[in-house]
DNA sequence: ACGCCCTGGGAGAGCGCTCTATGCCGTTGT
DNA sequence: ACAACGGCATAGAGCGCTCTCCCAGGGCGT
């Protein structure tokens, strides 16, 4: 550590202007003669100033901060703290949530703290964190339907933004995916491709989004015949899409489509059919939900419906910024369409 | 948002009490009355206080926060800015980092603030951030040999920790593995299991690891009778290790064990292999490198060398945080041992 | 009984910045 | 020529907190 730090004060001094004229070209205020300016900004670099952040925050009570929140629902054991992050970090899900804020984030020179919510006492903590004016708002995603925190937030009147649609109303804006009409084009395509005996692994049916992909694709279904769709519920990773798959294989062992509500558990899918001799797509198409980066990993690749998850996130900055300036003060909702991507398994 | 925010006057103004007392309790600071403590806590419940932490950090010249930077070499074009974050994201390997980086801050009431540091412009920003006083001092994962921002943060004086040793030596603390012995245990069980005609597939030889992994690879096969062993170079993804392996398999039809320097490698390496008809381990056993979440989704999982980088980023957190407090002055190192973890696929 | 120490609490001086109110000029209108 | 005006810079009042004195009072030793 260098001794003390130069202040506004003595960049003032050395320029030999006030502090207030300093204060002024730092920000780029206007009404500072030019050649004033040049004397100042020579002082800064001769000086090799640097704006106490906390100072200014102090009097603009802005910190250009916003906590990136992934939380969770009701309590979690002790143990199981850690193994939350790190199944959050697991999924390609997050990468592109963080990618998506860092970059609107970084041309407003805001930066995202990771935050992980997934205890009421964590929860508590994060509002906290925002009371005490460490962060300007919160931008939540949230991986259970039941979310406490959204409330929480609302309640405090603190500015933030969801990802996904709350179960329960709650006065925030957020921002979503219409994931009925994913439904919709995961059964045509499947019926479009000549496939008549289709199953399908649904995610959580306590998460609005399984439920509506899983609306959207049965209607679909219905209106051309297929009354019924043998279901099974998934929880959306690698895992539970294999075991989802063998039960399924169990009492359909004539399938020939499979719609997976995402693409880890069509990655787990593809697997057991083809440890099961079945190959995809030849005997049996299997259709993903997301487009992640498993999509085009995958042996086949997977044909899937894609969910623009970098731009929703970067919606989500977009909105939050908006909120804390002041801009917007009624909660919005930006909802975005799916798009179906045909790779090679069907 | 609510009107005026409540502050320690309000908070001792509704006790009876000084600033000073408040604020004694509030930080939990002995010689305080018990009975005054309990009137203070219920003001501050009755009020709803939430310290003001840019006050605080004024005076503290402390914010609780650390730059967790995810750092490129050299300059990187415009466009390909997002593709970096997006890249590295994509990675297991920095989920393990964030896990442990923030399983370790937690405790301590301290959060990461996620940053991206891929051109000199990024980079400046980041030793600006920590001037100005945002962060108390930064975790940096460098993702190239010859990275300027070590050099930079120390040429600051800046608290800072790093993730592998510099090639250019520079006095930062650092968290490191011993690469060399990894190289070791992946030959030492490819002789053992009876290979010998082995090949490897390593990382970019610009970065250290990649060198020092190699090495310990080859002196382990040299002592072992093995002068000459086959390489082609990868980039640490599964593109490269497809790449890399489809070359060898063309000059060395006939290989019977496989050392790749990373898991991601060895996911690629072995979807060649058994495209090409060679069946994994049977015909050909691969070890891979780092033990990270693709080694078990692998077909077939991977026996690999595991890195612990959950223990190592916490280990970086904790050096960090005691640089920050001031009790660690001069800079250190912590090696991690590495350790053969048996699966199927070797 | 007196002085001393030790504990618990208050007063007040900043920390470094922004921003409003104010003042100084030179210019313009009449 | 004088008032009015507008551009530029300054003075100074906080923002909300911590922390260093300092003081009051009670217990104890001699």
């Amino acid at each position: 550590m260098s001794r003390q730090a130069p202040t506004l004060e003595d960049v003032a001094r050395e320029a030999g202007v006030s502090r207030a004229t300093v204060s002024r070209v730092v920000n780029g205020v206007r009404n500072v003669d030019p050649a004033i300016q040049e004397t100042v900004r020579e002082a800064i670099s001769r000086t090799g100033y640097a704006p106490n952040q906390a100072a200014r925050s102090l009097v603009t009570r802005r910190t250009e901060t916003v906590a990136l929140v992934m939380s969770g629902a009701g309590d979690v054991s002790e143990e199981e703290q850690n193994a939350f992050a790190a199944r959050v970090l697991g999924d390609p899900f997050f990468g592109r949530v963080v990618s998506g804020v860092v970059g609107q984030l970084r041309p407003r020179s805001m930066h995202p703290v990771l935050m992980f919510a997934e205890t009421d006492e964590a929860r508590r903590e994060v509002v906290t964190y925002l009371r005490q004016g460490s962060a300007d708002g919160a931008l939540v995603v949230s991986t259970h339907a039941d979310d406490p925190l959204p409330a929480l937030l609302a309640d405090a009147g603190l500015p933030a933004v969801l990802f996904a649609r709350p179960s329960r109303p709650v006065a925030l804006s957020y921002v979503d995916l219409a994931h009925r009409d994913g439904g919709r084009l995961a059964a045509e395509h499947l019926l479009g491709r000549g496939c008549r005996r289709i199953v399908t692994v649904s995610g959580p049916l306590g998460v609005p989004a399984s439920q509506e992909r899983l609306a959207g694709f049965r209607d679909t279904m219905a209106r051309h015949g297929h009354a019924y769709v043998p279901l099974v519920q998934g929880g959306f990773t690698v895992d539970s899409g294999m075991a989802a798959m063998t039960r399924l294989l169990a009492e359909h062992p004539d399938v020939d489509g499979v719609f997976a509500a995402n693409d880890l558990m069509a990655q787990g899918i593809c697997q057991v059919l083809r440890e099961r001799g079945h190959r995809v797509p030849h005997d049996v198409a299997v259709v993903g939900f997301d487009d992640s980066s498993v999509a085009v990993t995958c042996r086949p690749p997977l044909t899937t419906v894609r969910q623009p998850v970098e731009d929703m996130a970067a919606a989500m900055a977009r909105l939050l910024a908006e909120h804390i300036r002041g801009v917007r003060t009624e909660p919005a909702s930006v909802i975005f369409d799916p798009e179906l991507v045909v790779r090679e398994s069907a």
